[in-house]
DNA sequence: CAATCATATAAGTATTTACTTATATATCGG
DNA sequence: CCGATATATAAGTAAATACTTATATGATTG
């Protein structure tokens, strides 16, 4: 897959809201069976399911089988095709950047 | 409308790769017309100016009339919501972030 | 004003998408 | 092996999307 097919990928994935959702609290609780992220959810263990097929495909989390779970993490490189091409647009969103930065480190 | 739902719309607008390379052309040449970015496209005059509707929506571009011609620009603002998101997720992307700093800076 | 150039809107369409319910597969405990 | 639990797949569907052609609007020039 080129690297602009990746990124369309990934933005694809995350941009619907259900489904960032679920990214978002894999990223939160670290690790998560399927079971937990359906319990809290509007839609249906399908959806969920095919959720995380999506995730997965894009590469956005991993998944470890653990007897009848499985578990999902997020994928260490897996934001990179949007970083990357952010970084392209520094000029953009720099000084914000920076003040997310101060944001970040006065929160500590 | 509320954060999600601008992060969602600005992640749906350049999720489209088409769509994505017309913001890409804009940010690229600074400031165009939208005769411009039609040459030079595989899609017709309609769909380029449905797109750049869809980018001024979603805060990504913003225009201004000059005779006949609409000049388009990238918005100071308009990536803001998925730098904003991204910074949520920075342990993931930290370590990839400096080596693209480092990057930049030698390509300087 | 008439002709022309730049852009937008209307209307239609094929494809994609996000869901649903129903069912299949896989793993475990007794 | 059986029943229960965890997840995936199948099939169908309503809504969204990205395009097209045709036409309208707006601005400039002769």
């Amino acid at each position: 897959m080129t690297p602009a097919a990746q990124l369309t990928a990934v933005m694809k994935t995350l941009a619907d809201p259900t489904r960032r959702a679920v990214f978002e609290r894999i990223a939160a609780e670290g690790e998560v069976a399927a079971t937990g992220l359906v319990r809290g959810s509007k839609v249906s263990q399908p959806a969920i399911s095919q959720h995380l097929r999506a995730l997965r495909d894009a590469g956005l989390v991993t998944e470890r089988r653990e007897g009848r779970h499985i578990r999902y993490r997020v994928a260490p490189g897996g934001l990179a095709p949007l970083v990357d091409w952010l970084g392209h647009y520094e000029r953009f969103w720099r000084e914000r950047f920076e003040n997310l930065e101060k944001l970040l480190k006065e929160s500590d």
